[in-house]
DNA sequence: TACGTGATTACC
DNA sequence: GTAATCACGTAA
C-alpha cells in the first residue's frame, strides 16, 4: 500500500489512469472508499470532454498540475469529482463514478440520508454528497493532503464499457469498473 | 419516465 | 440581457 503521487497522473494516458485507479483507495477527511468505477475524458480530440466546449476548462488544464481536483456542479444539483491528468501524450480528466465505502460509513449515511451501504456512493453525484465534496474542493491538490489522498490497492477484474450520460463521443469505451461489484452505478 | 436545478457559454 | 446545454438522482 503506497500513496499515489502526482507522478501517477503524469506517466500514463488518461485512459490508463482511469483503468489503473480501479481498486485504489480514496481518502477524504476521515472517510475511506475503494474506487470501483471511473471514466476517462481526454482534453484533446474528445467531444464529450469539457475542454471541447468550455474555455474555462481549457484554462484550468493549462494552469494546474497533474493530480489537481476538478470539481463542478452538474444539472444545478450534483457535484462531480475529477482528477486532472497530464499524460505523456495529452491531458484529460478521470471522473470518479462509484466507490465502495470502507470507513466513515456512519458519516456518509448522515450526509446521504440513506442507510443502505450500496446506495451511498453508487453514482458520481452520490459519492460527492456522501463524502462532503463540493465546489470548495475545486482546484485542490489533494494527493498529499493531511487527510486526503489516494492509496494503491488490489486491482481485480476490470471491465471496460461505454461512458454513461453523454450525448457525444459515445463510441469510446472509456468507462471502467470492477466486475460484479454491487457498488457500481446502475 | 419525467423533471428540478444552476453554472457556464454563445449569441444577441 | 436571452436561451441552450448539461459526465445526475429521485420518486413514481
Amino acid at each position: 500500500m503506497e500513496r499515489l503521487t502526482a507522478e501517477f497522473f503524469e506517466r500514463s494516458s488518461v485512459v490508463d489512469c482511469a483503468r489503473g485507479l480501479i481498486g485504489a483507495k480514496f481518502l477524504w477527511h476521515g472517510c475511506e472508499a475503494r474506487i470501483v468505477e471511473t471514466e476517462a475524458y481526454a482534453a484533446e480530440g474528445d467531444e464529450a470532454c469539457h475542454t471541447f466546449f468550455r474555455p474555462g476548462a481549457r484554462a484550468f488544464v493549462a494552469s494546474h498540475p497533474a493530480g489537481t481536483a476538478y470539481v463542478y456542479l452538474n444539472y444545478g444539483v450534483h457535484w462531480l469529482f475529477n482528477v486532472l491528468v497530464h499524460g505523456p501524450h495529452g491531458s484529460g480528466f478521470v471522473l470518479f463514478r462509484a466507490l465502495e465505502p470502507l470507513a466513515g460509513i456512519e458519516r456518509m449515511m448522515e450526509r446521504r440520508g440513506r442507510s443502505m451501504v450500496r446506495e451511498l456512493c453508487s453514482g458520481p453525484g452520490k459519492l460527492t454528497r456522501a463524502l462532503g465534496i463540493d465546489g470548495a474542493a475545486h482546484g485542490c491538490e489533494f494527493l498529499n493532503g493531511e487527510s486526503t489522498g489516494i492509496v494503491t490497492g488490489a486491482s481485480k477484474a476490470v471491465t471496460s464499457s461505454f461512458r454513461i450520460g453523454i450525448s457525444r463521443a459515445q463510441d469510446l469505451p472509456w468507462r471502467f469498473h470492477e466486475e460484479a461489484n454491487i457498488h457500481v452505478s446502475r
